[in-house]
DNA sequence: TTGAAAGCGCTACCAA
DNA sequence: TTGGTAGCGCTTTCAA
């Protein structure tokens, strides 16, 4: 640290200065109605002089007061959750909230560490992604400290706190029944992390979806992954390799789809005409990769606000029933599920 | 805010209940070595017992320092600054910072508000990508503060903080000396706000390389926008009105240029066929567009990385001289600019 | 409407 | 090595 730093100016020598007493000046930063409009002017006056800032920090030191929250993401890089970050900084910005932010890269120490920070920094609450290693014992820790927080997109299994996600079920359900209307028999799900919530949700629609509709369902057909586009080429390869080829996937993201176009165009196969692919999410790069992929929309930008405006209620009311808002996802049928069977 | 939270358990509680005094305590939670290994475990086992949390918000008040830095982005959703805000939040997390950010969305007012807003929470620096629309004004206010600040990947002209990015004048050069060396004689520069310093950068060179070459700039193959695909998209559609074509066109960003192939595609155009296309920043969506897209690496990732470490330098000595870190830029060619003219 | 005094939870400083 | 006291910059409370 800088050693010979200004002294910063305190409200104090504000009052001084202008010949009033630190508590008059106090009310005054505050905007409190009840000081003359004369010896507002002057105070006012004096801050701008002396180049006053307010020290919020102290300020909520002693009123214990917190206009902070923490926002705990996996990771940037996959556009879902930068347009999840992104909608719900707007909102956080606009109820006049600072975000602290940590990234996990859904790393389990990551997240206790990044965790333990915030409640050190007095946070007012925390907007979450869990990881999915998480655990019981993590909620546990969260729920003893009282701390306002709103899960984001998915969930630890038996937690209470405030849920913001889209429907995984519903989403896997249209995409199946589709698919299968499309007169696919073999459909493969690939890619993703089988700890998380909405990996394990979809994946249980689309067994059970494939059961309604008559058909069964091929353990050899499912391979998890990395939920990046890596792991969507090695998901695709591992599945070519089978006896009897699917003639779909539904893949646990856009990123992943993608992925696995990728490894079907690097090895002169066609999406949407070799094979059909259907993805999850309708990241931007969905419909922009040709061919344009066949997705279900889970609206990552309306999950951040809602999930901030949750947050933010819960703080105002720390003991409203917890609340969970589900989105209803939609189909996107594009180039890449046109396959003629 | 809730009524009847628990109160806070403090080092005074946890000191009284391990009998000791509260500075033992403190000195036990920073450990410090001069502290008997019998009275640290006596103390420490009570923290656990009665679930204390350490709280960094006064100590940092009392100690006058911070661990907080303000981290302030224009946008989220612009891959090549989820990509920087990666890079930055890696280094910073790993340094040890607590990291706020703000979104700025490129305006004014909002960076004043958020710039406001870190200084009144006491953040030991400042990482920032200035809003194109910054002024001295802007520049004299955090220079009057004291405060550290390292800007990235965009300057305010005439300012002296230290600075990360990329050799914008280089990409420029690199770009158009390849157009050139392809027979293109009509080489139009589109999208982008002229506010900002990487454009002016880019297309200073654009117009000294052309010289350079023989040819002539021709101010109406020049066309500004936002930075956007949507700008991408106008742009294009603007200078496909002009009487006499272009047959390449260099664009301000990556975005930018899947717009304006997305407008010639849309117009039964083929971009690498009828009009060779150029991006910058070389972001994931470069090589999944159809046709691949030649552009010039930026390394936001790297450009995040250095900058972080800058800050964290000038954090430590105030007094140090000012830093340029330039990253030299790469030309990635690829389909969308092999013409045959 | 304004002022004086106490104290938020912690660290700094000095004494023991 | 440990403890007592003062005080970071602010808000709160009560009195004037």
């Amino acid at each position: 640290m800088n050693s010979k730093k200004k002294r910063r100016v305190t409200l104090q020598d504000v009052a001084k200065a202008a010949g009033v007493s630190r508590a008059t000046a106090s009310l005054i930063v505050r905007g409190s109605p009840k000081i003359s409009a004369a010896t507002r002017e002057k105070v006012l006056g004096k801050m701008n002089e002396l180049g006053y800032v307010y020290d919020r920090v102290a300020a909520n030191l002693r009123s214990k007061q917190s206009t902070t929250v923490g926002l705990l993401i996996t990771e940037i890089a996959n556009p879902f959750f930068s347009e999840l970050l992104d909608g719900i900084t707007a909102e956080l910005e606009k109820e006049g909230y600072t975000i602290i932010l940590g990234t996990t890269s859904d790393s389990y120490d990551k997240q206790e560490r990044l965790l333990a920070t915030m409640l050190e920094n007095r946070v007012a609450g925390i907007l979450w992604t869990p990881v999915s290693a998480s655990t019981a014992e993590t909620t546990k820790q969260l729920i003893h400290s009282q701390l306002p927080v709103v899960q984001v997109g998915r969930e630890i299994t038996g937690s209470t706190f405030d849920y913001v996600g889209i429907d995984n079920r519903a989403g896997a359900e249209l995409v199946i029944s589709y698919l299968v209307k499309e007169g696919h028999r073999r459909i493969a799900y690939l890619g993703g992390p089988s700890a998380a919530s909405p990996w394990r949700e979809r994946i249980s629609s689309y067994k059970q979806a494939l059961l309604q509709a008559g058909l069964d369902v091929d353990p050899s057909l499912i391979v998890e992954s990395v939920a990046t586009r890596e792991g969507g080429r090695m998901a695709m390869a591992e599945i070519l390799t089978r006896e009897s080829r699917p003639t779909a996937a539904f893949c646990f993201n856009d990123i992943v789809a993608i992925g696995a176009m990728q490894e079907l165009k690097g090895r002169g196969l066609t999406p949407g005409v070799d094979m059909a692919i259907v993805g999850f999410d309708n990241v931007e790069e969905a419909s922009i990769f040709t061919p344009r992929l066949t997705t279900v929309s889970s609206f990552p930008r309306m999950i951040g606000t809602e999930a901030a405006k949750l947050l933010h209620q819960r703080i105002d009311d720390f003991a409203r029933p917890a609340e969970r808002i589900i989105l209803e996802p939609e189909l996107h049928i594009r180039e890449s599920s046109q396959v003629r069977l």
